[in-house]
RNA sequence: GGGGUUGUAGCUCAGUCGGUUAGAGUGCCAGCCUGUCACGCUGGAAGUCGCGGGUUCGAGCCCCGUCAGCCCCGCCA
């Protein structure tokens, strides 16, 4: 097809801002078109753009044939220019919002044609490995124009709001050091410095805290990172972080501007939520929710019964009872007619899912319209029933399951089936009590964790390893706990957590030198590798590091949780799979030989020369090295005999055609 | 690294106990159609049943392996 050019065409309105108050104005008008309804001599058209959809019309009778003609070849997807003029239509559309008006055509220039998509951009539900695989087209859809046009807002709003608090925007490196802590690096050789590489930053936390030694006080960065570790929903190997620092301040002070920052953002989506956010202790959160990124719009709690099953004939949480606090019993108590009538089914699904998190099972006790039915029904006689119910504040139907073990083994099952059975329950929607429970999820419940161990035992190292990262201050009532009992130190360190995802996180930092070397000391960090990888830390330490702390938060999940969406790559221009791969670009991909030699990531050893005369050797094995070396002879003068030109070397290449061996007998010698 | 799940027409899916020529809707192509907006009507084309083995007289279906998407565990300072 014959295409139009653009020409000197300039749009002068966008297709969604047009109403009756433009009606008899003569338009032009510039997008893709959605679909044409052809009924004969009577033509609609649907025409896209940016900012919304706008109808335009084309009738046999009054319409120039040449244009109609054209009009008529139009098919979904193609680019075009028109011209018309705005009229009040005959049948109005309430759904669309310019469905009061329509174009009556009077020029049309088609830009550009499209084959028939891979995929319906209408329909939900098409697979996401076709989506991800043709993005650019799955990128036109109204769900992603709107997530990637929110996270644009939330970006800006952002910005604004660290500028309005006096935060300086500072731009940090890319290709930085490889840390010795924390997740996988991607990493990047270095083709002037032979076997050395680059990693791309996890964070930018050192560049931030030494930015507050230059004096910045108080810095921001919405910076892409990386991290080579497998995926989730709401992970992506490269991810990208609001990262803020700031110097002279507490906690306190950090989660201050943070907080109205929150509340401004679920504005822009219409939810209220007031600052400050509730406060919850580590171990709090643990304890009660069993997570420490717990989903507060559930109100349901763990609860202790070790002590309830002291005297138990069920050994199980008898053992545990007996264990004097090595393990516990603990539950959750689901109130309600929904909970109390959950099928054999649904439990066994929830055991299967407590099994995954480590339990060997799921006890259980139900009351409902039969009465109680349990697991462990025979070791509850009436006595102990009622306790139970007594101590779990059972007063009608409901669900309690149990969990036994450590507490981080029940609190991972209990913390886990917390909300899975909550989100199970609230979306039967039969039962009103469970309103109090699990608001409804369009809630925003924001909170901060905070007094975070500093360190835990790690088996895998036989060593204390930095929970958040070896750079965050030991709390100042725990500093004499950092070599006596290091497990027990706590640290000024902080999250966020929005409907129990972990948004961001942050913690006051070092800024002693000394306290620094202590806290690598303690993480087996030695003097000489403390000074090799972090030297240059330390001396800035040494140089009037003022005490800082910052934050950073997770940009992605953050307009994740805005855009109302469950998973990370919604709200990604171009994301990449869980096998971290782009299935688009189809990278990461192989590159040439002459790349890896250049960067030294592969051998000299191979190189060979150029040949005017390839001289085929059977490399196999069991050729008599005699016969082999009269093979070689006779190639070595045939190829002697040739004019210098055609001969110049001698390659030895084995069945699969993998050179062995090249030798030059004249001429220049060439990489392959 | 481990577990679960999905893979059949361009797309979304159905496909019985292993048995005839693998179907539907939609999209696409052609024709008709003056108020559609998921236009309608008629007709047509369209399949490496992810891939590779195996069992069987016979495999979309059963077995083994493998690849890819998704979810989870480990991992993610």
């Amino acid at each position: 097809m014959k295409l139009d050019r653009l020409g000197d065409f300039q749009r002068t309105h966008r297709n969604g801002d047009l109403r009756l108050d433009h009606v008899g104005q003569t338009v032009r008008l510039l997008g893709w078109c959605r679909r044409v309804r052809n009924l004969g001599s009577l033509i609609f058209l649907d025409l896209r753009d940016r900012w919304g959809l706008v109808q335009l019309v084309a009738r046999e009778e009054t319409a120039d044939s040449e244009l109609l003609a054209k009009l008529k070849s139009v098919r979904s997807e193609f680019v075009l220019a028109v011209e018309g003029v705005v009229a009040e239509r005959e049948s109005k559309n309430p759904n669309m919002a310019t469905g009061d008006v329509e174009i009556r055509l009077t020029g049309l220039r088609i830009l550009n044609t499209a084959a028939p998509l891979p995929f319906p951009l209408e329909d939900e539900g098409v697979g996401e490995d076709l989506r991800l695989t043709y993005r650019f087209l799955d990128l036109r859809r109204d769900e992603l124009q709107r997530n990637l046009q929110l996270r644009s807002e939330a970006a800006n709003l952002i910005r604004n709001h660290f500028r309005e608090h006096d935060f300086i925007e500072i731009e940090t490196p890319i290709l930085t050091n490889s840390t010795p802590e924390g997740a996988r690096d991607y990493l990047v050789p270095s083709r002037v410095h032979p076997g050395e590489f680059f990693a791309l930053p996890q964070s930018p936390q050192l560049f931030k805290q030494l930015l507050q030694v230059s004096g910045f006080e108080r810095y921001i960065q919405i910076c892409r990172c990386f991290r080579d570790e497998d995926l989730r929903a709401d992970r992506q190997p490269e991810f990208t972080q609001v990262d803020i620092e700031m110097s002279f301040v507490r906690q306190e002070d950090v989660q201050g501007v943070i907080e109205p920052l929150m509340a401004k953002l679920a504005m822009v989506v219409g939810k209220e939520v007031s600052a400050p956010f509730p406060r919850l202790s580590y171990r709090d959160a643990m304890e009660w929710y069993g997570s420490d990124k717990p989903d507060l719009r559930c109100g349901v709690k763990i609860q202790d019964v070790t002590g309830l099953f002291t005297q138990s004939g069920f050994n199980l949480f008898r053992a545990a009872a007996e264990s004097q606090g090595q393990r516990r019993v603990r539950a959750l108590w689901f109130p309600g007619e929904a909970a109390g009538s959950l099928s054999r089914k649904q439990l066994d699904t929830f055991q299967e899912q407590a099994k995954q998190m480590g339990a060997g099972g799921l006890p259980y006790a139900k009351w409902g319209k039969d009465g109680l039915s349990s697991s462990f029904k025979k070791f509850l006689d009436p006595g102990a029933e009622a306790a139970l119910k007594g101590h779990l504040c059972v007063n009608g139907e409901g669900l309690a399951v149990f969990a036994v073990g450590t507490d981080a083994q029940t609190s991972k099952v209990l913390g886990d089936l917390r909300t899975r059975i909550a989100t199970d329950l609230s979306a039967t929607e039969k039962d009103p009590t469970l309103s109090t429970l699990f608001h409804h999820k369009n809630a925003f419940a924001f909170l901060w964790i905070t007094d975070f161990p500093l360190l835990e035992w790690s088996e895998e190292s036989q060593r204390f390893i930095a929970c958040h990262h070896p750079f965050t201050s030991p709390h100042p009532d725990d500093l004499d706990l950092l070599e006596t009992d290091p497990g027990q130190c706590r640290a000024l360190a902080y999250d966020l957590v929005l409907n129990g995802f972990e948004i961001g996180g942050g913690s006051i930092r070092i800024h002693d030198a000394e306290t620094q070397g202590r806290l690598f000391r303690v993480i087996g960090i030695g003097e000489a590798e403390a000074r090799t990888k972090f030297g240059f830390l330390l001396d800035a330490l040494a140089f009037g590091a003022p005490p800082h702390g910052g934050l950073a938060l997770g940009l992605d999940r953050l307009v994740m949780l805005l855009a109302g969406v469950d998973n990370i790559r919604e709200v990604i221009a171009f994301p990449k799979t869980a096998q971290a791969r782009c299935l688009m670009t189809g990278a990461p991909g192989p590159v040439d030989e002459r790349q890896l030699r250049e960067l030294h990531l592969l051998q000299d050893a191979k190189q060979t020369y150029r040949v005017g005369a390839v001289f085929f050797e059977s490399a196999e094995d069991g050729l008599d090295p005699v016969i082999r070396g009269e093979l070689r002879g006779q190639a070595l003068q045939q190829i002697g005999q040739l004019t210098p030109r055609q001969a110049q070397g001698l390659v030895t290449l084995d069945p699969h055609g993998r050179i062995l061996d090249a030798q030059t007998l004249s001429g220049p010698t060439f990489e392959f």
